[in-house]
DNA sequence: ATAAAGTGTGAAAGCGCTTTCATAGGGGAG
DNA sequence: CTCCCCTATGAAAGCGCTTTCACACTTTAT
């Protein structure tokens, strides 16, 4: 046994700490953590001598030292509810991007659209010492998402919810459901069938909302037989509309309440020999990249979830450095492919 | 200004620290700490009264002081190509779970399929003191993976590497390619295009060497203009099909390299109002979970994303307990589904 | 019985930073 | 020309844990 593994303590393979930049550069250690966090006025001189002997030897702080000495990680925990989720995996991106542009990493854990899961997920980031968290709507009661942020900021979406250190951002749902029904029955589709999310989950709440109220709006009467459940996930859209099929009822038209339920009342529809839209018109929401891929393309409520992400995470840093947060949710837009067309006459 | 903000010298409110649970169960914090370590033999009564304190206390380690003090964070660094890939997500999600289970966290970090920016992810893990690090695929050379080998554990995918503290899990991209096209080929096609991913991809030329074995077993020669690049992404898939059209060559079925490609492949197809598998049979690689509710519903090779996530964090635990990681990739798999049927007479 | 070899435990020294706290100068006010 | 208040900087005390190192005590060998 020789001395590779205890190269340590010599003096040249020495690790570039702060202390060794402090050395080389004639000041105390104190004054390289003042210039490296702003934290203080420095002497012009020592600031360029420091500079220098950061440069030279290529020293960077170690975020693990950081997080315990000051408290401070420049990283911030990221909620999501499942980690390839096709809908909130760009909004992740979104997050990354923009957190990196500013040096803080990020620290992606998943909740499974369950609130205990999310609890413990919390848990684990501020054992991590996060700066921050940013919670991608997910089941939390608001009230606890209140108690969080007295100790850590908090960004949330997909509610509204106001707080100290707490921002909230909400997508207008309501709207973007109004916006996909309108659409229909702009086309004179009068019988539109909606399959709705999972009623714990606010969005499907709004979005059956917004459906509801273009059809008030158009004067046709809401009809419970025409509205079936779904869980957000293709199968349930495959399932809700063989529902829907095996009642016979007559409609033109569906509404999915997300593009991955859309998709699968898609299959169920080609399953039974009837085509899209010739037979039946189908929308969705969200604009999953995929949508545009499907056949056929997909008409559905552009979600900015790339921008909303990056909103998030743009809150976040303003959050963290004191600045008071003033971010705009993008509107809902409506996005007419070939999915969707006139009802036979 | 009170006191509110600096109560953290008050007595009672005091943080649970390892030191109050020595404190509180009458031993120093070096037996607390090798009991939380399992570092070294203490007698059962002390253990005992360490563990009712932690107990009572509720006390939880701070992982920042432990990565600092002991070097070990109990975080392994994911490097990925991108967060909302379709086909990573999942094994990032099998990585997730696999990691969880033994209390380890996961940090991801997305290299854009670029080896300077999957450099630069591997310094950021690596300076938040991660204890191992999971490369999946990428563009890094083999022999960059070989040497940060030598100082932290590496779990890569996509290649077939050896060193030590380092372990590669290689799916078999030319066996599951040779499937795909030998099912086409049983079907009675011989003229069968293929879409390639990006050639800088090892997956892409395997899984060309995997058709080409295959028309050669079968006797057909193998012909280059009926193979068109594409860059593993829907829209390269939807112009290599255009373009492939626009040659008016006579083929009657397509092997996509990925399932995105596929499903590109498939809109031009449609848009040209030629039919799948009526007029020209599809098959995809990867088996996304979109893929299932594409129309029609595409065949292809079943890649285990989460499987393949999972084990890779299995080798990783292994490579950190010291025991002699013994993995093994499942076999590919062909998925016969709607998009392929044998061609018209 | 005595020496050699274990065992269980505590004291104390870090890990690499941040942050008081204290101290030299430097100016402006009186 | 004192006196007092800033300003730039260093010394030193942690942050919360891990890990030698050393030390009392057993055991076991002789």
């Amino acid at each position: 046994m020789r001395s590779q593994t205890r190269t340590k303590a010599s003096v040249d393979a020495r690790k570039v700490t702060l202390e060794l930049v402090a050395e080389r550069s004639g000041v105390s250690p104190s004054t390289v953590s003042r210039i490296l966090n702003g934290s203080a006025v420095v002497s012009d001189a020592k600031r360029e001598a420091v500079e220098r002997a950061i440069a030279d030897l290529g020293f960077v702080p170690n975020p693990v030292a950081r997080g315990l000495a000051g408290g401070r990680t420049l990283s911030v925990g990221v909620v999501t509810q499942a980690i390839d989720s096709p809908f909130y995996g760009i909004a992740l991106r979104g997050i990354e991007d923009e957190l990196d542009r500013a040096g803080y990493s990020a620290l992606f854990v998943s909740g499974h659209w369950n609130a205990v899961e999310e609890a413990r997920c919390i848990d684990t980031l501020r054992s991590r010492r996060v700066d921050g968290i940013i919670v991608l709507t997910g089941r939390l009661s608001d009230s606890a998402l209140r108690t969080c942020a007295k100790t850590v900021p908090v960004v949330v979406t997909g509610r509204t919810l106001k707080a100290a250190r707490l921002v909230s951002l909400n997508f207008d749902n309501v709207a973007g459901a109004r916006m996909a029904t309108e659409h229909l029955i702009g086309l004179g589709h009068r019988r539109i069938a909606f399959i709705t999310g999972d009623p714990a989950h606010p969005d499907a709440v709004e979005r059956e909302q917004g459906y509801r109220a273009a059809l008030e709006a158009a004067g046709i009467a809401y009809q419970a037989s025409l509205v079936v459940p779904g869980q957000f996930q293709e199968e349930s859209g495959r399932v809700a509309m063989e529902d829907l099929l095996q009642t016979r009822q007559r409609f033109t038209a569906v509404f999915a309440a997300n593009d991955q339920m859309a998709l699968g009342a898609s299959l169920a529809l080609h399953q039974r020999g009837l085509r899209v839209p010739d037979d039946v018109s189908l929308v969705g929401f969200d604009d999953l990249a995929a949508s545009m891929y499907s056949l056929p393309p997909l008409s559905t409520v552009h979600q900015p979830g790339y921008e909303l992400g990056r909103l998030a995470a743009t809150a976040m840093l303003q959050l963290l450095s004191g600045v008071k947060p003033t971010i705009e949710v993008p509107a809902p837009r409506f996005i007419a492919r070939e999915s969707s067309a006139r009802p036979r006459a």
